[in-house]
DNA sequence: TCAGCGACCTGAACGGCGTTCAGGTTAGGC
DNA sequence: GCCTAACCTGAACGCCGTTCAGGTCGCTGA
């Protein structure tokens, strides 16, 4: 009955997501709201971890990561970090994508181009990229996993603070360039 | 037929964890290898996230986490990533312990403990643990789901190298010594 | 006009999952 | 030797991802 294109799907994916979380995000269920039988999405996807690989990088290209060269670090942070947010369990999806290797590129490839611009040496710059994108993609994950545990019910009371990724990020900054500076420095 | 007591069964759940990986560690799985019908894991555990927080507690205290307050930074980081390692998905466990906060907290304790020796400001002690906690478990999740997926055949050729952790510590080291002298030595 | 083809879907099934619950068994203290 | 608490069984519930043979629809080209 219903006819649709693998965008299509996605964008219903990310839907779902938005409204009932990861663990809901099931082949089942998403067939039932695109209102067809769940083998008729395995015509666009070859397994759910690809589904998730597009979901992913869906979920970047809406919050406008990797379509930004002229973002200085803190801004390309800022801004992967509000894709992530602007969806529910946004950053385990991006988390598993990227351990897949099934998407979500566009966030690394977003914080190398920034990081590229201090200008320091290669492989420092491959291990700040490293850095920031598991610590905005760890510090958010836990941020919207505990969020959604506690909404919930299924924790209790909660002393901690929600983690201030900005303040990180100027912590691997303020290293990177002590550490540019004292390599670079020392010679001249 | 087979009695087994709570820690028993955490016993054999790091062990089937180390052979299967997190994905097909099941309750069915587990209570075979116990020689007993998976209704009898509900004795001890609640459901399987209590099991899993059970099961990352037990994962860092085998990997000495948390028992060595003398340990500066960099030896935290080091002992937590090589606690990681010593199980297959050891830091997928741990991470989705702590998020759902059922366990692992060793973890991140035994990097506050390191961090509060720096003699840094709280909030910026604070920023430095979480993001220290986020990097090297996120750095050594990413390498092992790489890892576990390589050797499944599930991904072809990978030209991206092991991200280099004590490098990335480094830099966070280096940004909290930084930010620290700027703010004391501004005031006095 | 109509055959053919590719895109997209159905229907039905397979094996596995976490979890619940009423009731059985067994070890240890009084 | 009874009682209690710890531990387990057996059977089921509803869900999951995935497979596969076959059906339908719309376009393309002769």
């Amino acid at each position: 009955m219903a006819r649709h294109r693998r965008a299509d799907v996605v964008d219903r994916a990310l839907d779902v997501l938005d409204r009932y979380g990861l663990a809901d995000l099931t082949m089942r269920r998403l067939a039932a709201e695109l209102d067809v039988r769940p083998s008729a999405l395995y015509h666009h996807f070859a397994d759910k971890q690809h589904l998730l690989g597009a979901v992913a990088d869906a979920l970047l290209a809406r919050g406008g990561v990797g379509a930004a060269p002229d973002d200085d670090v803190a801004a390309a942070c800022r801004r992967l970090r509000d894709a992530l947010l602007a969806y529910r369990d946004g950053a385990e999806v991006v988390a598993a994508a990227l351990a897949f290797g099934l998407g979500g590129t566009a966030a690394s490839e977003a914080l190398a181009a920034a990081v590229a611009r201090e200008q320091v040496a290669d492989d420092l710059a491959r291990t700040a990229t490293g850095a920031l994108l598991h610590l905005v993609l760890g510090q958010t994950a836990q941020e919207q996993t505990h969020l959604q545990a506690h909404s919930a019910g299924a924790i209790t009371g909660d002393p901690r603070p929600a983690p201030d990724v900005d303040a990180a990020v100027g912590l691997v900054l303020a290293g990177l360039r002590a550490r540019d500076a004292s390599d670079a420095g020392a010679g001249g």
